[in-house]
This record gives structure tokens, C-alpha cells and sequence, in this order.
DNA sequence: CACTTTTCCCAAAACGTTTTGGAAAAAGGA
DNA sequence: TCCTTTTTCCAAAACGTTTTGGGAAAAGTG
């Protein structure tokens, strides 16, 4: 069934070398013998054995990437459309996806030890960026290739490929003024997380742009862990105010626990408040009225990761790949002017 | 940074043969030696290259999964709940896990066959499994180690982990049946795949426990790519009904879709209808009224997965692993007598 | 033709382990 | 003491590739 390079260039009465050689076209094999080895190796089924070459190259061909479940990553399709550009592209390269998944900081680092130190990848991806993430300082430390999907605080340079939170949140905002809002609150991610970061500063930008004042009173953040249950207690606290919202900024993720809360104070999502969320998850296209949302282009962005990573993996300055991506802005039923 | 086996033989004076022999327990080393190469190797933080030896032992110590994100597969924590106790037994036995991420089919069938005629992997393992499974047929044709999460129809023996999904049905019917209800819906996943089959024979079963007639009126099909919409759209069907359902049973998946179609109609859930869903998601815990479910332990499943597979590898007999794990039921709100 | 260059192929080494098949040294038995 | 057994170590081979460093044959050049 499976046959290997010696039994291929016995069949053939050619030396391996040569073989091998003519398989990976070289320029020394004539074109004769090469378009010969080829038709044999393919009617033969030849594959060569990836662990033997991996040897032979010193690569693993590998890349890595530890995922972490507590923190509803998997929420919906956002993430596993970024995975699946990654993956995709990974095999376009002959190389090969390995999967850890951690359940909390500690775990995600001791995971990704393991690749790293045990030899096992050439290459990591990181997602769910913290703002001081230790994952950088280390991979950055011993030089070892990698790619951020975010982006951190970190004054050496490094490769990533990011969405643009701050343009997006900004132009929702501005987009909310122009409908004639004027108290336009943040549910915003969780702290110590760099994206919340880029979504604030589009938010503050946003209202400096249309005249409006900041009012701290309007910011609440959610938790990774639990986002409908945080977002469900402060879209309540929220409206407890005087002068109350009449829009909310957030990301999709945390849209259950809004909805929840609006419910109970019955007030009527769109038409009451106007919602712009982060990410087009299911619910947003199937909610009625339905989600307007803020669209990155998850796949895009993991094929991305990929090619950069294989870059720096061949000894490109990091530095150089540094991507930040726009995202698009869905107007569906939720974005309408204040009544 | 990283020494090799040689490199760390020369530090001790001993040949790599002693070296390697000693760090695997061989009893034809003293116990002196031995202490001495374990020491020096944690000193010198000697991993032994994972590629070689692969190479030498003939085994990739890997093994592979390929997931489809069209089948909404992560929807919620289930899926990833599983993942993660694969992950950690794959890790525990110091092998791999490599993943594919395949748009379709057809392409899922190409992923895997990659991985192992690419002899990538040791072993694979299958989710979402169709009655008629051409994965299946494959892997046994070339004898290839192999688990299913879930059963297929196939009558050479194979190793598989599944959900009671009958006796969970049957539970939850006869449960709904014993507080009175006598119209009970089963909105049911999508035929082909194999899940939906035991669902609906634990349902028919409770019937017949029950004393009830089965009403081919009550039961619907929702569809893997479009749960939401399609649970809606059969959930509004099933109410035009003359003598419409007072109880559903279905995935939580769909819930949804049945939320959204109960609200249309004015309907109440756990109030008006009965409500027992399958899959304990994120949205039956914080939904109000929180969503009376079925629980299946998903991580204990995966990790038993992952250890018949190293079984099965080993060379042990598939047709000896085949398990059947009960579900519990976790009653929350809405599974009140009929009003 | 004699010499140089180009074309085409290959033997051997290397990647870093583990396993095989001893062999030397130590210990035990008479 | 001499022979046997056990203990402890190691050289060499093997896993299946790719790369290195030629070398023989063919083709070109004058």
C-alpha cells in the first residue's frame, strides 16, 4: 500500500537521490526522467514520509495554536471562521494545524511550552490578546516565530494582523449622532484585554467627532466568562440612570444578556434604543428586528495570520507584517434615530 | 538552548545508547547511572526530539479530527467542551492532535484522507456522524485505528463513544407525560446524520410508555445549517395544528428559532408550552425562564475517545469499545404540568 | 582530435532518536 | 580457583528522507 522513496527507485532502477531529485524539480534530473519518476510515483501512490522529512529538514512543518474554551471564544461563528482561514491555508502549504486547548492563563502557557520548547512547531498563532500578555514577552524572548491575531503592549516589534475595533466603533458612533443620538452608551469587553482597548478609543473618538461629551456613566464592561450575565446586570444598571441611553455600542457576544435586560424594562431593542453590535453572529441576522452589526472578515484575517507567520518562519523581519483590517458596518433594523 | 541526545551522552561521558536507555526506565542500566542521566537531562532541560523519534518508532504520535463549521457545530460549549477533554487525554499520552477545518463533505473526506495516506496520523477521530458514513467505510477498509463520537450504520464492528440519545428522549418524554401533558412535539435535527434517530426512538418509546399515541402531526425536522430559521418556521407549523402540542422536545440548538415562534404567536415558553431541550448551552441557563435540559457530560466523552483510540492503535480489537453513556436530565422552569 | 563545459546521475552523509545484538566487567557458585 | 550467570554498558544499524560533493557521459569548442 504504501510505498517509500527506495522502493520507488528500485521500480524505477534510479537512485533515490535522483528520485527525490527529480520529484522536487530539480534542475539537474532530465526532463525525460523526471516527467518518467513522476508518472510512477503517482501511479504508484508515492508520498513521502513527512516525519522523515521533517528530520532530514530540521522543520516540523508545524504550527501551533492554544485555544481556551472559559473564555466563550466558541460563542459562534466568528471564531471558527478564523480558525477555518487558518487551517485552510495551513494545508495549502503542506504544513499541519496543531490544536491545544487550555483552560485557563496558566494552562494556555504551559501548553504552548510544550510546542515551543518540545520542538514540536515552527510557528504560533496567538488570539484573545491581553494587554500585558506574557505569551509575547517569551516567544519574543527566545526568538521564536509567531503571529498575533490583536495586538498588544509591547515596545519590540512583532508581526499581527488585527481588526480595525477603534475605525469600526468610531464609525457606529458617529453614524448613531448623525441619527440624531445624543446618549450613546459602551458595553464594553472585559479589561485586561487589548481589544476593548481599540473599541474605547473608537467610542471617545467617535462622540469628540460629532460634538458630543463623554459621560463615564455610559461605559460598563462585561465579562469573557459570562457575557450574558454581566451585560443582563449592567444593561439594567445602565437605564437606572437619569438621563438614560438612547443607543448602545457592544460587542454581539454580550447581546442575550442586553436583550434580556431590555426586556425587562420593557423597552423595545431598535425602536426604543438603537443597537450596533460587534461581530454578525447568528442571532444578529435572525433576531427580529434584526442586528445591525460591525462585520470583520474572520477568514480573511486567518489566512493572513498563516502567510505572515510562514514569512517570518522563513527569517522575514517581523516587524514588517504589521496588518490592521477594516471592518464593515451592517445596517439592518436596530439602527434606527431616537423617537 | 536545546541539546540533543549526543550532545548531552558526551556531557555525562556515556554513549547515547545508555542515555536513551536510561531515560526510558530500561532495567539494563544501574540504578546510579540512571539517577545521574535524569539529573543532568532536567539540568540541561534535554528534550529528546519528538520528530526523531517518531521516525525511528514508526508512529506519528498524532492524532487527527476534522470539523466542518457550516454544521454550526460550535454553537455553544458542547463542542468545545468535548475538544477540551480530548486535547488534555492526547496531551496526558504525549501525542498530537492535528485539526482540519473542512467547508463541506467533500472536502472533509479529502482533509482526512490526507492525514492518512499523508501518514500523518496514528489515528482519527469522527463527529457528526451520518447513518450512511463514507469515513467509516474508509477507515475500515484500510484498517485504519479509528473512533466515532456517535454510531453509524455499519455492520463490520468499530469503536465508538455515544449519548444515550434514546434513553434521554425517553426520559424526558415520559417525564413530560407523567405531569399530564398529552400532546408532546418533537422537533428533531436533520435526517441523515445518526443523532435524530436515536432522539426520535426514545421519544416514540416514551410515548408508548406513556400510553400515548404517536401523532406523525407533532413531529418536525429542523435543519444543521439554519437551526434558528427552520426551528422557526416548523415551531409556527406546528401550532396551526387543529390540537396543537402543550410540550416540545428538541436540541437546544433550535431553541432559538422556538423562542422566536412561540413570541409570535403570544405564546409563553414553559408556561404555555413545555420546554426540554437537549445540550446544555449557555442560553438554557440564562434564559427566563431558564430552559429545563438534557445534560451530556461532553469532556468525561472525549476523553474516553481519545483513550480507546490509543487502544485501538495499540492494536486492540475496535468491536471490544463500544460505549454507550447516559445523559442526565436537569429540571429548570420550563417543564411545568400543562396549564 | 583534444580540451572544456554542460548534462545527468549517484554514493554517502546527515537529521536525532530507538533497537538490536553483543561484549566487558562484576558477581555468584562449585 | 575456574566456570557460569548477571549486571552494565555500547557500537552499529535502522527509520525515510534531503543534501553534499562529486563523477561519468555527452555535448560543445577550437
Amino acid at each position: 500500500m504504501t510505498i517509500n522513496l527506495k522502493q520507488l527507485s528500485k521500480l524505477l532502477k534510479l537512485s533515490p537521490t535522483t528520485v527525490s531529485r527529480a520529484l522536487a524539480d530539480y534542475p539537474d534530473v532530465s526532463a525525460k526522467t523526471r516527467a518518467r519518476v513522476k508518472q510512477m510515483a503517482i501511479q504508484q501512490g508515492y508520498q513521502p514520509n513527512p516525519v522523515a522529512r521533517r528530520l532530514q529538514k530540521g522543520k516540523t512543518e508545524t504550527i501551533g495554536i492554544v485555544i481556551t474554551p472559559e473564555q466563550n471564544y466558541f460563542s459562534d461563528t466568528f471564531f471558527i471562521d478564523l480558525l477555518s482561514g487558518i487551517s485552510n491555508q495551513i494545508t495549502r502549504a503542506g504544513y499541519e494545524l496543531i490544536l491545544g486547548v487550555a483552560s485557563d492563563e496558566e494552562h494556555e502557557m504551559q501548553s504552548m511550552r510544550r510546542m515551543v520548547e518540545g520542538k514540536r512547531v515552527d510557528g504560533m498563532i496567538l488570539t484573545l490578546i491581553r494587554e500585558q500578555d506574557p505569551r509575547v514577552g517569551y516567544l519574543l524572548d527566545r526568538d521564536f516565530p509567531f503571529v498575533l491575531y490583536g495586538r498588544t503592549r509591547e515596545t519590540r516589534p512583532y508581526a499581527f494582523v488585527d481588526m480595525d475595533g477603534k475605525q469600526a466603533f468610531e464609525k457606529a458612533c458617529t453614524y448613531l449622532a448623525g441619527l440624531g443620538h445624543r446618549r450613546i452608551a459602551l458595553l464594553n469587553g472585559e479589561p485586561g484585554f487589548m481589544f476593548p482597548v481599540g473599541c474605547r478609543e473608537g467610542y471617545e473618538s467617535g462622540l469628540f467627532l460629532s460634538g458630543l461629551e463623554l459621560d463615564p456613566d455610559l461605559i460598563r464592561e462585561w465579562k469573557h466568562k459570562d457575557p450574558s450575565q454581566s451585560s443582563y446586570r449592567w444593561t439594567l444598571e445602565l437605564f437606572k440612570n437619569d438621563n438614560p441611553p438612547t443607543a448602545i455600542l457592544f460587542q454581539t457576544e454580550a447581546v442575550n444578556g442586553i436583550f434580556k435586560g431590555l426586556d425587562e424594562l420593557n423597552l423595545q431593542p431598535g425602536k426604543d434604543v438603537a443597537l450596533i453590535g460587534y461581530d454578525d453572529l447568528e442571532i444578529a441576522r435572525i433576531h427580529r428586528p434584526s442586528l445591525s452589526v460591525l462585520r470583520p472578515q474572520a477568514r480573511e484575517a486567518g489566512q493572513r495570520v498563516v502567510n505572515i507567520l510562514l514569512e517570518v518562519i522563513k527569517g522575514e523581519d517581523p516587524g514588517k507584517f504589521q496588518e490592521i483590517h477594516q471592518v464593515e458596518m451592517v445596517i439592518r433594523e436596530t439602527s434606527l434615530p431616537p423617537s
